[in-house]
DNA sequence: GACATTTTTTGACACAGCGTCATATTATTT
DNA sequence: AAATAATATGACGCTGTGTCAAAAAATGTC
């Protein structure tokens, strides 16, 4: 199906084996291109018209292709959606990995992990909530595990940049081994675990449509930052935040790290507001 | 459609009056009593085989039935989903009003909160997942806006139990209002949003599936305990987690309040431990 | 350039599940 | 017993998925 996957055909004498790598190559590029093109248009779908609103013909359509097509490449809706969240987890990784190599203390590097993960929250709510709903058993029985293995990658290399930041911290005495209540070895695992949930509810919180304000509540992603520093606090993480003012940071870090997420997010902010005029 | 929602009969002389009157009421028992047996039929479907496994083509025969009896009491399959959605927000309230009531310090009865949450996302971990999934606008605009205002309803109620406990407790002295940080008027909220969020997001990140040991962790829920009370000892609340012993409490807690949920549980684990062998 | 072979595209098809509604059945009233 | 009202039924239409044999296009060979 694939060009290249049928192994017959490989060999051939070293002129017409030119030819042939070539023409090969130039199908994969195509192929591939081709494939962006769905998962471009399919998330578009997804943004704009919700689950309901991604068809198989829709997407078939607008690409101008057939819907028998778009299952050369993709074994059923739900593996779109996969790889649509595949591609999510791959931009948020890129925004913790300028996260990590902010110039700062560790607590600021982390601290701008919880920043990207409030951010994205903000940009990308139907995909986020989307993510969610892959980790359902009903949709994962219809994902090859192969196409499963990306995201959980994904996952752990996220894991593995905030573990890292804690184990720096401790290496550079900002946080100290021996908590109360916490044996030493799982220290790090209990942090990241906790800003995790924590960037992870409120996220989902936020999403909920739960209206907080109605309920006489600030918006969960508002709290986030604030909590998020209370954890770190209650770790002793150094500099507490009662020595520092962390509206300051994070509004340095939207400026430094995060400035075209945040002017995207104004984009938007005003195209609803034009909308609802 | 349903007994005694036609108006035009409800005129009748004083004695057919109350024959009809007697009709009427068993009519409604037994229509209120057919209602909970597809409530009950549907959240076993969706319990034992997810959403998938639950369509209207089943439930009516198993309970004997068909399709169209069930369209008269629930417009869509999203509304039964949503039904079962309160049912399960009733079970979790329940749960919560305990702890509002345990006999001692305004810490624990929160704390308790936080145990409940953690309760009821194993011991239900498919119908949490899917009440994640009424959130979706998608999910949303299949149910009559009038049936929605009962789940929110009871996030209010259950809101209200933590906001009340926090005012409580500032109110005994335990927790103090002014925070670095923290304007005094939010203290109660922001709180409330740190645990909701926290739990929240352990209980999703549980369920997702996450192989949270082979990325060398722990299992949210498993952490979730110890970083609630770091977070209330953040905000001084009184006693500090280190003035005594959290697994202790928990344990406790489990036995007075929630001793019914932790037998269940165990059972749950022996009948999946049995159907590995 | 004409023929053979491989790759890719297509859309008709079978299938599952939702929700509707005219008709049949049952219960109630007169 | 007849009339009326309430309730149950399942055939029907619809939307959307996933399959596959046949058509079309591209590539390779002489």
């Amino acid at each position: 199906m694939q060009p290249g996957s049928t192994r017959t055909t490989a060999r051939k004498t070293a002129s017409t084996a030119a030819r042939t790598t070539d023409s090969h190559a130039r199908k994969q590029r195509a192929w591939q291109q081709r494939e962006q093109l769905i998962l471009d248009t399919a998330q578009r779908l997804l943004q704009q018209h919700g689950l309901q609103g991604l068809t198989m013909e829709r997407v078939a359509s607008e690409i101008e292709y057939s819907r028998g097509t778009i299952y050369n490449h993709f074994a059923s809706k739900e593996e779109i959606v996969n790889a649509i969240g595949v591609r999510c987890m791959q931009t948020l990784t890129e925004m913790f990995r300028r996260a990590q190599h902010y110039p700062g203390t560790q607590r600021d590097r982390l601290a701008a992990l919880s920043l990207a993960h409030s951010l994205y929250a903000q940009l990308h709510p139907v995909e986020l909530q989307q993510l969610q709903l892959l980790k359902s058993p009903d949709i994962r029985s219809k994902i090859s595990s192969e196409k499963q293995q990306s995201l959980l990658q994904m996952e752990q290399e996220i894991t593995g940049i905030a573990l890292d930041i804690v184990r720096a911290a401790i290496a550079d005495g900002e946080l100290p081994t021996s908590q109360p209540g916490v044996p030493d070895s799982i220290v790090p695992e209990s942090i990241v675990m906790g800003l995790w949930s924590m960037g992870y509810g409120s996220s989902l919180l936020q999403l909920s449509g739960i209206p907080f304000n109605e309920l006489g509540m600030q918006q969960p992603l508002d709290m986030m930052w604030l909590n998020t520093h209370k954890l770190l606090d209650s770790y002793q993480w150094q500099p507490l935040s009662e020595r520092f003012d962390i509206q300051q940071l994070k509004q340095t870090l939207c400026d430094v790290l995060y400035a075209d997420e945040v002017v995207l997010l104004k984009q938007n902010e005003n195209k609803k507001t034009e909308q609802n005029n």
